[in-house]
RNA sequence: GGCCCGUUCGUCUAGGGGUUAGGACAUCAGAUUUUCAUUCUGGUAACAGGGGUUCGAUUCCCCUACGGGCUACCA
């Protein structure tokens, strides 16, 4: 008796999509493939003041980038289309007419400067609802006749709902439980604006009826509002085939008040964008995949940002987040997005990279830098840094010291761990490792250990210098790997720079 | 202001009328690495407050505080 699964995710191509939104994709995702449902894409654009070019694209590339990939939507076909709202007008206009005609909907001819009259008014709270449309300029104190009239003579005009007096709206959302509103709280929604196009609320409602949804997943903003939603399904006498609701909790600010806005990336210093935006005026905002990010880390990430199982797992892939998926277990409360916990997810999964698919990255990523790597050097790269990567792109980072000039030495450790009486010690190691003839770091360890003995020089101070002449900085990996990577002729040249920075 | 939702370690969370309130991130300490990191071990750290209900409440109810959302011809 269940009707099929269908749900859909609603963006409006206003921006790029932050990861708020890629969450609430996710977990309409996982809900329609743990039960063996539609996952459909709508792009929600009735505002044409808002729409901005190219957020369609961007939405797209995101959710295919996460794997997210729509069963319906625009670009991706579909039995329920079009998928774009602005598409739909023809459709909405026709239902609106019928609300008007059932007695559920009325013409407005209000002006702006009445509308702010009205909201003015009683202490500037007073809403446009059954207790104040008596005195508003509508075709419920005009008559049908003369509102008929002045539209034919090109009278602006919207279509309002008619909110019933004195009922209780109920919501019985899947996560929050039973949630009560009364009308008279609720204002006269407007359904189409002046410019023919619906507002989210009726569009919404009409397509998901018409889509035949089965569950509404989206964010906590619109819990509210779907007191609304729900007298429009009455109103249109659909009230039997309404969605199951289910209100997200939203994603809140690291710090601060609020939820998670798309100016707190720049902020806080870590992206909120999937992929990266590029702003008309040439700003660009970094996303997560440039970031570094794997896209199931992300999503991992995500998943359990306001939902778990139960148990303690913490890592799991897409197959096993839809098997445990289920809107019960999902957090009533906001939560804080945790940058940190998130560069965790990322290092877990890296650590799940076989070597064969890493060392590819490593080299395409040299490449880029126009150093070509010799497979040796990708795997050598691969073994002396994979326990501190967080971020494929690291092995860059890290790796393309050997390859570039050494321009800077660390500043703090020159100036605390720097003394003139090791000057000698560095010479005389530039001459011991120079003359070692089995080039490996084995044998390199194995001449400077013996030189340490000497007491020269203590371990403590030597090793961390010979990393920074190596690299510039004081960590890293093993110094004797490094120094055999580095190569004997490269190393002679790195300490004869180095000694002489430290002269200088 | 009004309406609605929420509140367990710094953060994400588990749990649920009787528990040493568990895990993860972060943090701190110890071990190992004659160095940093890694790894391992261990530690600090929470039921917002006040009333009920109850033999007993962090868990159920109410109030307060705090946080969040909405309050547009934006979604």
């Amino acid at each position: 008796m269940d009707k099929p699964v269908r749900l859909r995710f609603a963006p409006s191509p206003t921006g790029p999509l932050h990861i708020g939104g890629i969450r609430t994709a996710l977990y309409n995702y996982l809900f329609t493939r743990k039960h063996q449902g539609q996952f459909i894409l709508r792009v929600e654009d009735t505002d044409q003041g808002r729409y901005v070019p190219g957020a369609e694209e961007y939405i797209i590339n995101s959710l295919k980038w996460v794997g997210l990939i729509p069963d319906e939507g625009p670009g991706f076909g579909g039995e329920f289309g079009p998928y774009r709202q602005s598409e739909r007008k023809a459709i909405y206009s026709k239902y609106a007419q019928q609300l008007v005609e059932k007695g559920e909907a009325y013409y407005a001819f209000d002006s702006a400067e009445e509308l702010n009259a009205l909201r003015d008014s009683n202490g500037g709270n007073q809403k446009y609802d059954y207790n104040t449309r008596h005195q508003m300029k509508n075709s419920v104190t005009l008559g049908m006749e003369v509102a008929k009239k002045k539209m034919d003579e090109g009278d602006p005009y919207v279509i309002r709902l008619k909110v019933p007096e004195a009922q209780e709206v109920v919501i019985e959302d899947v996560i929050r439980g039973r949630v009560s509103f009364h009308t008279s709280d609720l204002d006269d929604k407007v359904l189409i604006k002046s410019d023919g196009m619906p507002t989210y609320h009726m569009a919404n409602v009409i397509d998901d009826y018409l889509m035949k949804i089965s569950h509404v997943i989206r964010g906590e903003e619109w819990l509210s509002s779907t007191a609304h939603h729900v007298l429009l399904y009455k109103a249109f006498g659909w009230k039997n085939d309404m969605p199951a609701f289910a209100h997200l909790p939203l994603i809140l600010k690291p710090t601060g008040n609020g939820k998670l806005s798309k100016r707190d990336g720049a902020q806080f210093g870590f992206p909120v964008f999937p992929i990266s935006w590029i702003v008309s005026d040439g700003v660009e905002f970094s996303g997560f995949r440039e970031y570094g990010f794997e896209p199931d880390a992300l999503l991992n990430f995500l998943a359990l940002l306001g939902w778990n199982n139960g148990t303690e797992q913490e890592l799991f892939t897409i197959d096993e987040l839809i098997q445990n998926f289920s809107l019960e277990k999902i957090v009533k409360s906001g939560a804080r997005f945790d940058f940190e916990k998130g560069k965790w997810f990322n290092q877990q999964y890296l650590h799940k990279i076989p070597e064969t698919e890493m060392v590819l990255r490593i080299r395409r990523d040299f490449h880029e830098l126009n150093i070509d790597l010799k497979d040796d050097d990708c795997h050598m790269i691969y073994e002396l840094y994979k326990d501190r990567v967080v971020f494929s792109k690291d092995y860059c980072d890290f790796g393309k010291v050997y390859f570039e000039e050494i321009t800077h030495y660390d500043k703090e450790f020159v100036e605390k761990k720097w003394k003139p009486e090791h000057l000698p010690a560095y010479q005389s190691i530039q001459e011991i490792i120079s003359g070692i003839q089995d080039w490996h770091a084995a044998e390199i360890e194995t001449r400077l250990k013996e030189f340490v003995k000497t007491g020269a020089i203590k371990p403590g101070e030597l090793f961390p210098a010979l990393r920074v002449a190596m690299s510039g900085i004081p960590t890293g990996p093993d110094v004797f790997k490094m120094i055999q990577f580095t190569g004997k002729e490269k190393f002679v040249k790195r300490m004869e720079q180095f000694i002489q920075y430290l002269k200088r």
